[in-house]
DNA sequence: TTGCAATCGATAAACAAATATCGATATGAC
DNA sequence: GTCATATCGATATTTGTTTATCGATTGCAA
């Protein structure tokens, strides 16, 4: 018997990762008027086996479901949230407020899962004072004086792919954690601070593949 | 043994989405004019195993390594190339020119990768007939006659939440076969489609829940 | 030329995740 | 009430993915 017992039950990387998808689903069943849902029925929307629904679903609600009724929807969409953090809020900067940095400047959805843009960054003086969705746009070189002063650790890179390492540099040695890469070059980063690339084009590239796979 | 004579190898899930890392890497290593790279200084760049590169790496490419020099880089970056279908150009439609729907019309990084979005559509009269970054905005009852017209197969949805459900069923009708939805919204659709979700906020999350699992 | 060290590829082991099997249980029909 | 059935949870199996081991190869330096 392996000694599991520091970790209650380390969610799988996997199961994490289907949550957004049980929980936008789970909300249109609610809106429908349903209180409970079937493994089975959750299973055949999403594409899933009605096994692994619930699997995954044990994982993260102590809630049990009935037989012949299923999972109280309610219960599992409040301890979806929970796993998922959506009640800590988190906050983050983004630095080059271009066509892309803007839409995520508008974008509100980001505080449905606790997380909130405080404000974007960028050397084009004209960009600067104005305000999107709130927040203001502040010039490049007070970067590091507000991430501290906030105490922000997580970042967003939206400029030109030519300037995100420096970009980079900067973020990390303002003292954010965390980068979220949307310029599709490779970074150099330390170790101590997590990177995720978004790679937009390479996403649909695999879906475009995944349809000459299936034709 | 089993019987894998089918298919040589089909390459793993994992494998092929850790490709575009591999790629813009090796992009980054040709440029500083190095014609080699060995697994272990790739693994350490990205945050790999040298045994795991190595693995993906004869996975599509049948070029292999000279020891004690590592991988022909610019053999490399043609085998993945092909392995990504970056050469098949693939055209793509757009609906909901809103504010990511620009930044994504107004992205020229998707040529890159063979694909091409070729036009957007709107509800908004405002929006009709004007151009961005060479792409025509129409109006949306025009969309099925010129998806059939071109033979389009891929969609790309971009309106509001209300909206993707019914936005959806028009690019089903409308013989659309692989749908890429950035609306965070449970959508149905029949089991000959592809539908990929992307859900940004919820992935900007999952950094964020990494981060505080790390801290 | 000879040996050292870095690197490779192949095979095996370990780990993670998805799927299958099966007995238990609660609901609704009769 | 009793039965049939949909559904659950636990355990076992299969499949997929990563990591470890090891002998072979090649360039470089002595
Ligand atoms: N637009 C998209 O849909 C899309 C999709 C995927 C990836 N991307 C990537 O996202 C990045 C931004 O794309 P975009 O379309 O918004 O480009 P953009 O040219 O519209 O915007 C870039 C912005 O970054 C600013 N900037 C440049 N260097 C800077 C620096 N050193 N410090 C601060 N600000 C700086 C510029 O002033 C500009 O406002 C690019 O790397 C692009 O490849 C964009
Ligand atoms: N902006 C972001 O960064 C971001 C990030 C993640 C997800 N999203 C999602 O992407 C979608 C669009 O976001 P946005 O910020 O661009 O919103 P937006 O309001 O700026 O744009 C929506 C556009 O869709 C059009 N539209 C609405 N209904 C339509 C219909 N039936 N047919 C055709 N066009 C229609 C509107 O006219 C508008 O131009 C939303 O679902 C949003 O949740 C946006």
């Amino acid at each position: 018997m392996t000694s599991n017992n520091d970790k209650p039950t380390a969610i799988m990387k996997a199961t994490l990762q289907r949550m957004p998808l049980y929980y936008n689903y789970l909300i249109d069943r609610a809106k429908d008027g349903d209180i409970y849902a079937s493994s089975t029925s959750i299973a055949q929307s999403l594409r899933l086996t009605p096994i692994q629904v619930r699997k995954d679903l044990a994982c993260v609600s102590q809630n049990s479901g009935k037989p012949r009724m299923g999972f109280e929807i309610i219960t599992l969409l409040k301890d979806i949230e929970i796993i998922l953090g959506y009640n800590n809020v988190d906050n983050a900067v983004l630095v080059g407020v271009g066509r892309l940095g803007r839409a995520l400047l508008s974008y509100s959805g980001f505080n449905g899962y606790g997380l909130n843009i405080v404000a974007g960054f960028d050397i084009d003086e004209d960009l600067i004072g104005i305000k999107i969705n709130g927040k203001p746009i502040m010039p490049i070189y007070k970067f590091s004086q507000l991430v501290k002063s906030l105490n922000i650790n997580i970042g967003i890179i939206t400029v030109s792919s030519g300037a995100a390492q420096s970009v980079c540099n900067l973020m990390v040695s303002a003292g954010i954690k965390a980068i979220w890469n949307f310029a599709p070059i490779h970074i150099n980063i330390p170790n101590n601070v997590i990177l995720k690339n978004e790679n937009l084009a390479a996403s649909l590239a695999s879906l475009s593949k995944e349809l000459a796979d299936t034709f």
